[in-house]
RNA sequence: CGGGGCGUAGCGCAGCCUGGUAGCGCACCUGGUUCGGGACCAGGGGGUCGGAGGUUCAAAUCCUCUCGCCCCGACCA
């Protein structure tokens, strides 16, 4: 049994990994380079996310639809700095049907384009704003170097389109949606983020301004959880989606677009796992307890998986997501590693030792070993599990928030700021220029991850250049 | 696309240097003993050696080309 560990993160965090995203069977590699199969596990925490943000874009007005997978590649062109953007990473369908086709297709890398054109055809006056629709879908970015949920040439994700009559409207939809994000975030994923504005070289291609979510992943690199963009009327000017205003004239509407991708679940596993495995945080768990039960003759079994069973049904109608790991031939030792490799937050042990005294064994999967381990009475357990995940998840936020802060250092020069990149973030002024921003990149690897909405300071002077700054922004190295 | 590494059973690898017709561990199947932290014994199934071409009596092994994957860089959610 000699290759059931893991790497530590410490010895080989990528490779670490790599062997959790197929260990745990959230996905596997496919047969095209850079394509990922998300296994039925994977999926079924990726629909955990879906919910936890459909829900929040349900109720701030939003609904969903579906918009082509095949767009005409004269759209792309229509904006410039969309198709400056994206043209590198196009997928391009040239044949249909065995003829060539008159005009390409493109594999939509995002949908603004297609969007777009049927906004124009649909919106016609104010009374027609705002239109607030999201779609569900994959998309496919013809990336160089990919790796599993972080970066694959298909990914899937929602994408939301909104249009509306100002540009107030827009940035207040704009910032609305990063908030949402970082709720989710926080409240369900409990991974902690910074929710702030892009640098220009950082933008999306076609929008006046580009917010974010940045994470801290267990290595201290940065990895960009959720965007939001202000598009302005770039779109709009480029498919003429325009409406007439309450006076008759003629608009342009305002126009925004964001979106949050199965990178996401690459988040949690790199925020909350550790040398045991994954660790999922109990509010998007598929499966927040295992029951393991523990016998050894067949009469033992036959009381203890019927007890079990019991446990489990009382818990499901405690509205918790629980299964009993009834395999055979399995020691318990292993399925208890199993479901530690699984992330699977709290793990219930019953045996016959159990059964004589009417209670069970709690194992929490935030706290390795004994100190996670305690004994539960049978009686009232509904309550008690449902506790206890609540205080997983809050544990988890509060072990990742903490880890981020520690490694979040507030460099006084630039000799401190290259040390602090080195295994963080650095939260430094900087005077906002290109210059200073690609001298910092080549220099140091880091690259400004946003620009805090939340500043602590009002001036500073630039960490590189010296010039005189209002604004701090995050640095690190992202993936 | 540049640099590096690797393709041999589902996974991890040995064999290659020095050609002789494929092996080990894990996993899988069967039976038995086990079972409160990754069990053990016995038996068994599974391979176009990434692909194509070449050299040779004979190629996993030598030569040429090719495809793919992983890691590191430049670009990105």
């Amino acid at each position: 049994m000699a290759d059931q560990k893991l790497p530590t993160r410490a010895e080989d965090f990528s490779e670490w990994y790599n062997q959790i995203v197929l260990r745990a069977e959230l996905a596997d590699y496919a047969p095209v380079r850079g394509c990922m199969i998300v296994r039925p596990y994977g999926w079924a925490l990726w629909e955990n996310i879906q919910q936890a943000l459909d829900r929040r874009f349900k109720a701030t007005g939003h609904v969903n639809a579906a918009f082509p997978l095949l767009i005409p590649r004269s759209f792309i062109e229509k904006e410039q700095s969309h198709v400056a953007g994206f043209s590198p990473e196009l997928a391009v369908v040239t044949i249909g049907g065995g003829e060539k086709l008159e005009e390409p297709l493109v594999i939509r890398p995002t949908s603004e384009t297609i969007i777009g054109y049927a906004y124009a055809k649909w919106i016609q006056s104010y009374r027609d704003l705002p239109v607030l629709i999201n779609q569900w879908n994959s998309v496919v970015r013809w990336e160089l170097r990919t790796k599993l949920f972080l970066r694959t040439l298909e990914f899937f994700w929602q994408e939301g389109h909104t249009a509306h009559a100002t540009f107030d409207e827009a940035e207040a939809e704009t910032r609305q949606m990063l908030e949402i994000y970082a709720d989710f975030a926080i409240n369900e994923a409990a991974v902690p983020v910074i929710a702030g504005r892009k640098s220009a070289s950082e933008r999306f291609a076609g929008a006046d301004q580009t917010y974010s979510i940045e994470a801290m992943m267990g290595d201290g690199k940065a990895l960009q959880a959720g965007t939001s963009h202000n598009l302005g009327q770039n779109f709009a000017k480029a498919f003429n989606i325009r409406y007439l205003d309450r006076d008759g004239v003629l608009q342009f509407c305002w126009t925004t677009s964001w979106g949050l991708s199965t990178r996401f679940v690459g988040a949690i596993i790199m925020v909350h796992g550790d040398d045991q495995g994954l660790i999922l945080p109990p509010r998007l768990a598929p499966t927040q307890v295992v029951i393991v039960p523990i016998y050894k003759t067949d009469e033992e079994k036959t009381q203890v998986f019927d007890a079990a069973r019991k446990m489990r049904d009382a818990l499901i109608a405690a509205g918790v997501r629980v299964r009993t790991d009834e395999r055979e031939g399995t020691s318990p030792g292993f399925k208890f590693n199993d479901w530690e490799m699984r992330g699977v937050p709290l793990r219930i042990e019953i045996g016959p030792k159990d059964l004589a005294k009417g209670s069970v064994v709690l194992a929490r999967r935030d706290k390795p070993g004994k100190e996670g381990k305690s004994f539960q009475p049978q009686q009232g357990l509904p309550a008690a599990v449902s506790t206890i995940l609540e205080d997983i998840q809050a544990a988890l936020l509060t072990r990742a928030r903490n880890f981020r802060d520690a490694n979040t250092k507030e460099p006084k020069n630039y000799e401190e700021f290259k040390a602090a990149v080195e295994t963080g973030f650095a939260w430094a002024f900087w005077c906002g220029s290109p210059d200073c921003e690609a001298k910092i990149k080549e220099e140091t690897k880091a690259t400004v991850r946003c620009i805090p909405l939340a500043q602590t300071e009002s001036s500073g002077t630039c960490i590189l250049c010296g010039q005189r700054s209002t604004e701090k922004g995050i640095f690190g190295r992202a993936y």
